[in-house]
DNA sequence: CACGCCTGATGACATTTGTCATCCCCAAAA
DNA sequence: TTTTGGGGATGACAAATGTCATCAGGCGTG
């Protein structure tokens, strides 16, 4: 019996790609394919799906959120993730989501055909360069409102605007944006926004 | 006698993808993939390749150079460029460059064999969408230098980093981000990186 | 309970930015 | 040839930003 396969990505490109990539193998059947994450739990469960691989970075529902909305909806139904950016702060959320596999898309192409079976398989599939980056950048250092200030700063707005959208004093955000710059050992605000994001502190 | 082509992508994932949809049709084969841009050319002239699809965003040696070189090396090559981001001003500069056709990565994959055999027949391939919005923001309005400038910027240093890295006065620095900021529509510095990225105004 | 830590805020202060006027040199266009 | 526009720079000034001390309430933990 082959595994049931739902692929969400939002590049359709990519998408189809991976499904006729994936197609090809014998044991490997390609049931859905979505081009966001706000419909893969329903997918999974309409379709009976062993194996959902999702990207991380997509429109509406993001990768970590639709994987936490798999593993709710459908125990059963082991989750990959496959990203586009090594960013190590993603892989532990998502296996903190239930996620059972962690690859970046510029793993080779014939390992991804493995990885889904690995999984289906019951086991744990990661990025093992991502995995010792993840461990050597640990955890994020930001608090919860910090990063959520950070986040709000991250389109380049005056301290003003970013108090605005976060609903706090100015000088509070420019106590936070100080936090966050200490923390991260940025000089500037928009170096503490770029290190926060390449880290996956964000999101 | 079937198309030959050549793909280039920095995603091995995406690149074997593609080279797996591709390979299914019968009128197309497959004959190099590459992992960036500084050996397409080569490649391109050694298979005698027909065609030439190029991501925009690879490390090394970036499409947009990577489809000048092709065309140089072999003018009978088209060049098919594929891109994730629907930057306005790359298509442009892709155009500039000798490129055929331009289409985004979340166009339908069945599309795609379509545009590889209509630059094949010399036909220009454009995605309309990206064409319009090409048009619409129109040119860069940023000199060589306020670009430069601004890219320096984009890593979020100082304005002694950046003159440091542009080998200018900081004062010159600052003259050319504040021309830059109001010719983007930028209050922040951060606002008119962003703005000048979106727009594949930077590269 | 006291301690530490996060949230939220205020005010003062030094530094950095952004703006503007003004200058020079040079090249291309009118 | 005069004008226009970019490259490069200086100095002055206003506004924004980054830093720091300090305060207060709340929440969890030893």
């Amino acid at each position: 019996m082959s595994i049931r396969l739902v692929i969400a990505d939002d590049q359709a490109l990519v998408r189809g790609a991976l499904a006729a990539l994936l197609g090809l193998e014998p044991d490997i059947e390609v049931v859905a394919e979505l081009g966001d994450g706000t419909g893969v739990a329903d997918a999974v469960v309409e379709h009976s799906a062993d194996v959902a691989m999702l990207d991380v970075e997509m429109p509406g529902l993001d990768g970590i959120s639709a994987a936490a909305a798999v593993r709710q909806a459908a125990p059963g139904c082991r989750v990959l993730m496959v990203t586009t950016f090594g960013r190590p702060g993603y892989l532990k959320r998502a296996m903190l989501a239930g996620a059972s596999g962690f690859v970046v898309k510029d793993t080779p192409a014939r390992q991804l055909a493995e990885a889904v079976r690995r999984v289906h398989a019951g086991l744990r599939v990661v990025d093992p360069g991502l995995a010792a980056e993840s461990l050597a950048s640990g955890d994020s250092p930001l608090t919860e409102r910090e990063a959520e200030v950070l986040k709000a700063a991250s389109d380049g707005g005056t301290v003003a605007d970013i108090a605005k959208a976060a609903l706090l004093s100015e000088g509070t955000v420019r106590n936070y944006l100080s936090a966050a710059m200490a923390k991260t050992g940025a000089r500037t605000r928009a170096e503490a926004v770029r290190l926060a994001e390449d880290n996956g502190w964000l999101l």
